[in-house]
DNA sequence: GCTTGCCGCAAGCAACTGCTTGCATTACCA
DNA sequence: TGGTAATGCAAGCAGTTGCTTGCGGCAAGC
């Protein structure tokens, strides 16, 4: 309750920042979103620029809940359900992080909150793709070089951060629903990592594919 | 030579714009940078406002020259080159798409420049992969749905757009190389649709594939 | 030679923006 | 009850920003 007032024109600052960047987030639209007076932002925070910095690093500090399970089961529902989920938080968020981004060049802060985010998606991802070769689900001589693999990664990642920024703003790129088109990606992947309906060779486990196929042919 | 004020008021708004965006775009700092008196400016161009739709309207105009060969032979080498100089001209206009993107809410110009460019590529590589399903390259009773063919595309062009915004900021995404990640994207787009290395059943020709395998095993 | 049109220069104006100061009000704690 | 800390309010200040005005220089065309 104490710092009710702080966290009140952290948040409005948040908004106020995602709307118009940092030369646009005034102070004084910043205390009439937090429903406070200018001055309390200055005795709180001291400037405009801690202020937005705090907030910055704030924002960093959300963490994304979206978790893979310990062991690969099948790895296109999984997949899909991870990406899902990131792809959410990133629709969400999608204002602020393009005000990072342009503001990335001034402001080395922004850049480090912006990238955040992403950086431990990708993180996750690559600790996943671990253990699908680790369980079988790519194999060590496949005719997919570890490399790719990597590039793979990278590629599901900026697939799916284009998707979350762009899809507002560009209606041409993007002439399906987001649910086909993440599902679309994810199969991709996965056959571009030679992980696609092969059954584990090494594993015992073995999943029922066609359950999950809803696509629609269209 | 008549508009040689104008067209150098044009290209410093667009540098001046790319630094600083919309608000940090002000007169003075255009007109310093065009080596130009402030009043010039608005003599020319009524407003900043005015100055700065034109500039945009004239950036939309820029027209990407990569282009796909009429009859596709080596879908992944023609592929690569065309990502590659679609990748390049991303790259050097990084930094005013960015700006773009975060002023796409308050302008609307602002968003159509800067899906301008990435809707053209985009068409052509649609067109191109209807020359690729035209040339036996992709079967129609393949295992890959038209749908998921789109959203390969989508992918590869979310991806190559994510790379040439983000590598720069995010370098913990992006750990390898520009021309290995890019060869890794079209193979594993081509994979995903299932045109690579399966020789055209229908049209008579025949590639030599590994020719062009220049991939070094890391 | 004289008009015409474009440009530079200096000055300035109104609005905005980050920030400060002085004072009154309110709530909490000893 | 009195002291303390946080807040609101009004005013203001210096710097920025979009834009205007008035003036003089200067090259081109008749």
């Amino acid at each position: 309750m104490i710092d009710d007032h702080r966290q009140r024109i952290l948040h409005a600052a948040a908004r106020v920042y995602a709307q118009h960047g940092w030369r646009g987030a005034t102070t004084r639209r910043i205390a009439e979103e937090a429903g406070v007076n200018e001055v309390t932002l200055f005795r709180q925070f001291g400037s405009k620029d801690a202020l937005l910095d705090l907030m910055m690093r704030e924002c960093s500090r959300i963490e994304q809940d979206a978790t893979f399970p310990s062991e690969p089961v099948d790895p296109e529902q999984e997949l899909l359900a991870w990406v899902t989920v990131h792809h959410t938080v990133l629709v969400s968020m999608r204002a602020i992080v393009r005000q990072m981004m342009s503001d990335a060049e001034a402001r080395p802060d922004a850049a480090d909150c912006a990238s955040h985010g992403p950086s431990a998606a990708m993180a996750q991802v690559r600790e996943y793709v671990v253990k699908l070769r680790r369980h079988g689900w790519i194999t060590e001589s496949g005719e997919v070089s570890p490399a790719e693999v990597r590039a793979a990664a990278t590629m599901l990642m900026g697939a799916v951060f284009a998707d979350g920024m762009n899809r507002d703003m560009m209606p041409t790129m993007f002439t399906q629903p987001v649910p086909e088109t993440l599902r679309a990606y994810v199969r991709i992947f996965l056959r571009g990592i030679g992980a696609l309906q092969q059954p584990a060779p090494r594993a015992a486990r073995t999943v029922e594919r066609d359950s999950t196929s809803t696509t629609v042919p269209e």
